[in-house]
DNA sequence: TATACATATGAACAAATGCTCATATAAGGA
DNA sequence: TCCTTATATGAGCATTTGTTCATATGTATA
């Protein structure tokens, strides 16, 4: 039927806390601490988010001792996400 | 506070309906029964839907007679979109 | 103006979503 | 092994979302 995958990925990014989480990891990896910290979300609220994150792939993350410091998966999704942003900008 | 113009453009794309009422009118302007005919949706559903897509300018109507003809807004959106079933694809 | 067709809209309800709280798991250091 | 720090996860709950059904609005034509 139609584009399930597509589906998930526009979800996974049409959420305030998801993409405030996507925007503090835009140009540098870090723990699920330091995203809680600048973010002012809760440890548990950004576990979770980034769970439905990592499900669609639209995040990874590289173990360092204890910590889990979580990226962007990879340019093309950047390039998607910068695109939508330009393009709300343009329209004012 | 964070970018609610960008949660909400995704937002709008994120749902099933919604992206099938986009593949039908990518390449032309339909009536919204045309829609509901050809994506096998209520008239009701359609119009319901139609309207989050015109709240965040995704789509927009031409009159013509009494019937109403949709339209993606414009080609950025539709890069966009373009962008993300591609991406997907790529992913396998 | 009366009728028919096209679309929009409100209410009601079920399902999905996101948060918090409590707790589990994992891993490093004493 | 025990403790501490980092992260994940499940249950419960309130909110949001999408559908249907019934009806309203809009527009052309007889």
């Amino acid at each position: 039927m139609n584009n399930k995958k597509s589906v998930s990925l526009f979800k996974a990014l049409g959420d305030s806390t998801r993409l405030r989480i996507i925007d503090c990891i835009f140009y540098e990896a870090k723990s699920v601490n330091k995203i809680s910290l600048e973010t002012n979300i809760s440890q548990s609220a950004i576990s979770h988010q980034l769970k439905i994150l990592r499900d669609v792939d639209i995040v990874r993350f590289e173990k360092r001792g204890k910590e889990r410091n979580y990226y962007i998966s990879d340019n093309h999704i950047k390039m998607i996400i910068d695109q939508v942003y330009e393009h709300v900008d343009e329209c004012r």
